[in-house]
DNA sequence: GCTAATTTTGCACAGGTATGCAAACGGTGG
DNA sequence: CCACCGTTTGCATACCTGTGCAAAATTAGC
């Protein structure tokens, strides 16, 4: 039970040196000579001082938050993102403040107030819809925003996905070489950059081999619109492959089909999914799917933002990185798929 | 783009008025008359001035930020619990600031400090092992904690809960009525009180019937060591049934003997699990488990925390929420179960 | 219209830290 | 022993806001 806080100044009166001097010890790179270092720490130790990170923020500008925008932790890509995120961004000293996009929602400004409020150094949204109204905001007042996993016009801004178009291109060549004939696409929200591009990716695929789906839907990444978009490419277009614009969406498909529909996957319907979340690699699922690198799409979101952070002038970046298709069963494989 | 920082000082000068005007505007409860209202709000409207969190916090003390530790969002139950919490903490202008204890893990104490230098308003752990120390330490240093899901024999702490007891007590007498003689129970990590409380409803509501469990084994929570664990029982101790600790691992259970030892689920054993995560209603695994109301738990965890926070010296609670047997088609369902 | 009671406003300071600047210090070479 | 130079240290101030206190302004009461 400490005295409620203890201040550099306590420190310095029982080390018997000035405030400031306590301030550089615990301030790294400023000019300390050894023995002062350590007076002052045996002082700070025995007293159990720790620098007060807000009054730090507030001189220095900066307050070692990263705000993070999130809109909906169902689909197991983002707790799996954010948990990395954290650790990755913990490591260098910042930490995660959560927005919630999703709640009862008095829309974008709200959040954007609250944002701007906390002074955070940097922002990062994901699976949400409003995105490029924040990050333009944001990014306006002069806060490096990144976007993780969702693509965006505006060139001021950074941002980091997979390679939807080379991944679902990969994709179309497989099921293309599974010997399908009849595809459909159940396309993540067309509302968002990551579903337009992996339907794009996905039909200049099936052109290439001189294809093209025989129906697409928009699943909005819900369970239930995708279920229902399943059943009806299977009722009314008699499709032999799906391919599912997410994981979270693919794993509603394949109950669908086979415990509703009691449709066998793969051998009536192939489906492949798009992340390999861990729950694609159960047992129950084995779900073929293009796999979101997020280890590396993480690094490469803290390093875009806090090299923008430290530099405000650098170039935003926008990056995708390329992720393997993983086999399993969900699909049919082709014959001699290496 | 706003030229950097508006302060109310600004505010103050383009109004007429003096800055402690403009404080006073934006503090809810403190004395300003309607004209003067207006003026600042005018002013404040016209520069996009926004109070400045970090400088309040430093001057009333409180930051108006929740520390949130947690381990592993593996489990399902936790993202959707995190979610919860920020709505609910939102809706009282409170934010949530993320600290895994997974990482690399200096360890206890790194995390303890840095919860201390953000000068949290208030603690919530969640799926931690070190819960008990970092509880204690931050509750010595004034600060309210709450226990999410998890207890704690210390007096001094909140803590909020499904009431395992109660809870694990139905599944046994479900699974007593379902006829079945040779259960099995795989723990949550017994190092937690959840886990442990789990087991002793269990063992209680077997012995209420005569019965006991005829094989323990302690699953850690993990996907792994829950699915050796089945396999064990059911080749060695020829289970018919097993409670597992948690649904995360339930459906490991569940992939285990369905897709490696090509057992039937519930005709060759049945299962049931604690938690009802929105997974368990998948079709894919209709995981018969006891609901953990995870809103009200989230409620009730809130106002715990916020009331303490108010006035610090209101008593800390101990909340067990009691929750409903959802059943499903896991486990072998007793002749007329309403 | 005048005084008393009440509300509103401004002043000044506090909260805990970082940092530019100048003074003090320590060492070197002659 | 002195002049010189590089390193440490302390002083003072700034960051931005909330709040106790006293002065000013408003309202009530007659």
């Amino acid at each position: 039970m400490p005295e409620r806080k203890v201040t550099s100044l306590d420190v310095a009166a029982k080390a018997g040196v000035s405030q400031s001097a306590v301030s550089r010890v615990f301030t790294p790179g400023a000019s300390v000579s050894k023995r002062m270092a350590e007076k002052v720490r045996a002082a700070a130790d025995e007293l159990g001082y720790r620098p007060n990170v807000l009054a730090r923020s507030l001189i220095t500008g900066r307050s070692r938050i990263i705000g993070l925008v999130v809109a909906y932790l169902e689909n197991q890509f983002y707790p799996d993102a954010l948990e990395r995120l954290s650790n990755a961004l913990q490591e260098q000293g910042y930490h995660i403040l959560i927005f919630m996009a999703s709640g009862t929602g008095e829309g974008v400004d709200q959040v954007i107030d609250e944002l701007l409020d906390y002074q955070v150094d940097g922002i990062i949204t994901a699976s949400v819809g409003m995105t490029d109204e924040i990050a333009a905001r944001c990014d306006a007042a002069g806060i490096p925003v990144v976007l993780f996993n969702r693509g965006q016009e505006d060139l001021r801004l950074s941002e980091v996905t997979s390679d939807n178009l080379a991944g679902a291109r990969k994709i179309a060549e497989f099921l293309v070489a599974g010997g399908h004939k009849r595809i459909g696409h159940i396309t993540g929200w067309t509302g968002s950059s990551t579903g337009r591009d992996r339907e794009a990716g996905f039909r200049a695929g099936l052109a290439e081999a001189g294809a093209a789906p025989i129906i697409v839907r928009d699943g909005h990444y819900r369970r239930a619109e995708a279920a229902a978009a399943a059943r009806e490419m299977v009722e009314i277009a008699e499709v032999d492959a799906i391919f599912v614009g997410n994981d979270h969406m693919a794993f509603a498909v394949m109950d669908e089909l086979r415990f509703s529909m009691g449709l066998s996957v793969p051998k009536d319907v192939s489906i492949v999914g798009y992340d390999d979340v861990p729950l694609a690699a159960w047992p129950a699922y084995q779900l073929t799917t293009l796999r979101q690198p997020s280890g590396r799409m993480v690094d490469a979101t803290v390093s875009a933002l806090l090299d923008r952070i430290a530099s405000p002038d650098t170039a935003p970046r926008k990056i995708a990185i390329d992720g393997p298709l993983i086999v399993r069963a969900s699909a049919t494989v082709p014959e001699g798929w290496e």
